[in-house]
DNA sequence: CATATCTTTGTGTGCGTACACACTAAACAA
DNA sequence: TTGTTTAGTGTGTACGCACACAAAGATATG
């Protein structure tokens, strides 16, 4: 039999009501009692009933999830299915979750999200740290109302965030470069393939995995050629020409990397080459969109490095619900899993339910 | 304000308690009543506060699991970490696990676990499938006495379980093939390691890496040379003297493959040999445990494919708990995602916690 | 010494549900 | 008629805890 209040209460010789007021440092208690309460805390081992707790208090909880709006089959869809799943969960903790979206491209709908969400007082919020600068100063409004947050994304160091859900996108671009050398027998050529889309987006994974990309080069003394290629979607001709000369000059095969999440539309734009110079590339891509995934499955992509987007919606949320609830410290830095997805192995990824 | 049972009855005209028996069709109530009180639950779309139902109902489960006794540093010491991981999480829905493990070398013993198990009548039993017969045997018992059962390991099809938690291993050693070919020049030699331990154990999950391993060098056309070596651990002379031949004899590199857990031990009586020679295996092995993730970072190990274990385990637990508390209904098959690691993600896949 | 004030302690009610039990009315048997 | 059974229904208590409130005791004030 579980230990319970009253038991504690019969043991130290006091009511319930002096037991709870210990338990929950309310204070008005005298030196006596409460040593003789602490005592019987201790000897007995209570721990609270939390389903009997929660149901007593009427507690509830409002969370708010700062996120980019997304189009189907995008990055941040997978993000925020994590979330809307972890939302379910938290609901028998009459936890609620509302989630904003803010145009990634556009510093100013991050602001205007972050003034509605301060105004209504939140009890926990997660952000996706896209804007570093706007972040940091919602923060030390966060952390002077005592309202916990949680970043995915990308960490930034030194803030008084919960917890921090994310990659090591610098080993990423690192473990991107290995297997690319290493699966490809003379390869003297890698291009990285930068789609334009909206404005012109180097975030900071980007730069992280490039970095990680450039380093592993240099650590095992790459002598190859290393070139950028710009591709419009709307006006791929420039690039593609590029490219044609790029595979017709080499007899070796040529490597490929996209350091965004849509090598999909780079797979897209390639099939106007011919079989024999697509053949010739070997293609790394980030992340399991769905369109990423029926690249890989044609063979137009040779690997993808993932990790569990929607791991880091739905922990990032569980993170502050278990704080708040059961009083669980997370770790502050939890990075995910770099998972390498061949066609081989894909399904059984994208098979897994959270 | 969510509707709760009371909102019914007064809806329905009618007590909480002819409430509380149509939702629970504990019977006894009239066509006419019955038919306003389920109107008025759908009207209302009622749905029960889990926590306040959990607290009256005084319900209390008790689960089985059991699985192969281990060693420190094992194999099935993963999965029994996932066990107990969710045993904690279910405890405050009134659940007890008891785990009970047998030789998994010894039939004898799982047979006489599972005696003790039926004796205790237990709410829903988790079971390592090692032994098909004995735990189909044990199925029809728990069937009959309508207990829920869900299998890890490997699944046993055409059972009434629960569910199912384990790997495609058949897949997993096709694509350590294709690693192994892929990332490796002209090899034209692969080797299978066997490192005898007590009784000669070929297990399902072995057949299959082997399988698929096979099936993928077909589908290849790989013409090159393929060679079974025995390593007996307390006396590795004679299979060391076969791979040095080998390896001697090899101006290219040589492939290895273990087909169970411990290819760090194969990684330990390779150290007898000289570095040029150990240079030139490139070896694959499975699963995260902590030898093969140390002889991976030594870079004795070229690749670990791996699954993840732990959540074996803590999902079966998870799937029977939300099955009985929640009554949701999991999937009958789940393969784990099949894991890739190199040296350089081993970290990010070991420190991310359940 | 009576009264006011403050501190400490105990009691009671309610959270939403489950379930035992009591009660009613009708049917049926003796 | 009376007693017994049975289907149908409502009531009350308990689950373990939180919290408002009442009560009691201690101290201060005039």
């Amino acid at each position: 039999m579980k230990v319970k209040i009253v038991d504690i209460a019969k043991k130290a010789g006091v009511s319930t009501g002096t037991v709870d007021r210990v338990i929950h440092n309310r204070g008005k208690v005298s030196k006596e009692k409460l040593e003789l309460v602490e005592k019987a805390l201790k000897e007995m081992n209570y721990e609270p009933n939390i389903l009997a707790s929660f149901l007593a208090s009427k507690r509830n909880f409002r969370f708010a999830a700062i996120v980019p709006s997304y189009t189907s089959g995008s990055y941040w869809e997978l993000a925020c299915e994590g979330i809307k799943k972890a939302a379910e969960e938290v609901e028998k903790y009459n936890t609620q979750i509302d989630i904003y979206y803010f145009d990634q491209y556009n510093v100013a709908t991050f602001n205007e999200i972050v003034q509605q969400v301060i105004v209504k007082e939140y009890d926990g919020v997660v952000i996706a740290t896209l804007f570093e600068k706007p972040v940091k100063a919602f923060a030390k409004d966060l952390d002077f109302n005592k309202v916990p947050y949680v970043f995915i994304d990308s960490d930034i160091p030194n803030q008084n965030n919960l917890s921090y859900f994310g990659s090591n996108t610098y080993i990423t671009g690192k473990i991107a470069a290995r297997l690319l050398l290493e699966s490809t027998n003379n390869l003297n050529t890698i291009f990285f393939a930068h789609i334009k889309f909206k404005r012109s987006e180097i975030s900071v994974q980007m730069r992280n995995r490039e970095k990680g990309f450039i380093d592993y080069l240099i650590e095992t003394d790459f002598r190859g050629r290393i070139q950028h290629i710009e591709f419009d979607p709307e006006n791929a001709k420039e690039g593609l020409e590029t490219l044609t000369k790029l595979l017709e000059n080499n007899e070796y095969p040529v490597g490929g990397i996209i350091l965004n999440s849509r090598i999909y539309q780079f797979a897209d734009i390639i099939q106007k080459l011919p079989e024999n110079l697509r053949k010739k590339m070997y293609l790394i891509g980030h992340d399991a969109i769905p369109g990423n995934v029926e690249a890989l499955k044609n063979d137009d992509v040779k690997f993808l490095l993932s990790q569990r987007t929607d791991l880091q919606g739905y922990d990032a949320v569980k993170a502050l619900s278990n704080f708040l609830v059961f009083k669980e410290q997370p770790a502050k830095i939890n990075y995910m899993p770099i998972d390498i997805l061949l066609k081989d192995n894909v399904d059984y990824y994208y098979n897994y339910k959270l």
